[in-house]
DNA sequence: GCAATTTTTGATAATTTATGACTGAATATG
DNA sequence: CATATTCAGTCATAAATTATCAAAAATTGC
């Protein structure tokens, strides 16, 4: 990863929540700490960020909505470390230039420091995304329009006939609120409305999921597993779990907490 | 492989890519690395692309806040108590429940300060008005689908099936570039399209211009004054340009600097 | 067309800069 | 107070940049 990039990532991660650890970023760009140190040493005199002990954070304290609205502030500080090298692994799946989907979520935010680095054409519905795709990355970024629900931090539009009609990608990706047997579920009747206006759009449907996700069940169902053309989850991944995507045609991808550094180095 | 050839090549990649290493054009192009560095030497003296350790990159860097900063900024320096002045009055013709279109602008942009505490339906293309009012305030908001355009801030699609057919509005808000006899006057062709999209959506044109603008000429007309319901200027505006546009039928409110000071006290 | 001159190019060596590992000091945590 | 992190400094290594020079190409003058 060049200089340049991993700056980027830096920068781009600082925004995305309260502190970032000296070994979040490490994970996140594959240098070592005391790159790591001496760039924040740097931005730190530059008024880029503020240093703190083990890490460093925002200037602007908390955007307030941003992601850290009440429902996502939970999400946010578990199993950041797998969210990030599962979002890693999944925008490694794909090349510059290529136009993708990102349904918004907790994990497919993951995704957006990844992206940093990129020149991609991305379409999403997760205002966040496109907020921090367009100040932090010089992807093409295209919104759906529609009404802007807080709580789930997603752009939704009551009409058939918007944008998202328009727009056809390479691959799809999508977190979700469990993963079993049945399919993929959701939790929210306002995501699986959003989730459906989008399925369908891309060649490849890609679903993010960390292994915490296999325990969960919800009662809606967004699609059958058929319909998924990979799964990019952790090493926490029950056996069972793993047999039953392979059986239902799902390509697996398992990242481990040490793959989270070699993504890093091979961006 | 001839100079210019090179040079073009060079030139290419740094706008593909956020970053592009030496070696990467030395394999493009099939020069030396010394042939290569001479070259970006000189193309960062010309200011065509920046010369960073290990390549070079383009110009214009999101990396200092490519959106949000900027209509704070510009409006910092030139007539901001007029335009907020303005705006608020725009935002006072108006009650709590009424649905409003905005178009995005500097001057329309700061009618998110008195919106703060309204509970209203707002439809935009404008990309920070909606994050300011997402973030800000308690109103409905709604944003008009496609592509992000980072230097104009809004949101343009290129598709005329979008959410903005489906929004009608009690008035629709606007800036301008000019206002002269013959209309309203536009610099920017994208502007222009957003503009027209938006036009036709609401029962009543309100135009905000500071009084520089009654000076300003371009060459794109957006619309003659006719089409205009009301223009909110401020006390600077020429006797001839108020006379001009009570001749062509449009309700002009005038607000002076001291209630310029009482609206901002107010809000 | 031919030779002289200027410009551009590529290779090499010397210098600078960035990086990662290591060590001891400083700081937080229980 | 003990322990675990985190930090600052040092150093060797690797990478990138600069400087220098000779060869190649283009330009100019005749």
């Amino acid at each position: 990863m060049h200089e340049r990039e991993r700056h980027r990532v830096i920068l781009s991660a600082v925004q995305d929540r309260p502190v970032v650890t000296v070994i979040d970023m490490c994970s996140l760009t594959g240098a070592s700490e005391a790159t790591i140190r001496r760039d924040i040493a740097t931005f730190h005199i530059e008024k880029k960020l503020r240093r703190i002990r083990g890490g460093a954070e925002a200037l602007a304290p908390p955007q307030s909505v941003g992601l850290a609205g009440r429902p996502f502030d939970v999400n946010k500080t578990f199993q950041v470390a797998q969210k990030q090298a599962i979002a890693s692994a999944a925008v490694n799946l794909c090349a510059d230039g290529e136009s993708i989907i990102i349904n918004g979520g907790t994990t497919t935010f993951q995704m957006v420091h990844t992206l940093a680095t990129r020149r991609m054409q991305v379409f999403t519905n997760s205002f966040p995304i496109a907020e921090h795709l367009l100040k932090h990355s010089k992807n093409t970024v295209t919104i759906s329009g529609g009404t802007l629900y807080r709580e789930q931090n997603i752009v939704l539009s009551p009409f058939d006939n918007d944008v998202t009609r328009n727009f056809y990608a390479h691959r799809m990706f999508m977190g979700a609120h469990g993963l079993g047997r049945i399919g993929l579920m959701e939790a929210d009747p306002l995501l699986v409305q959003a989730e459906q206006k989008l399925i369908g759009q891309a060649d490849e449907l890609v679903v993010l999921a960390d292994s915490s996700k296999f325990a969960k069940r919800s009662s809606l169902v967004l699609c059958p597993l058929t319909q998924i053309h990979t799964v990019i989850t952790d090493d926490g991944i029950p056996d069972k779990a793993a047999s039953m995507l392979e059986a239902a045609g799902v390509s697996l991808h398992v990242v481990s907490q040490e793959a989270a550094k070699s993504q890093g180095e091979a961006s």
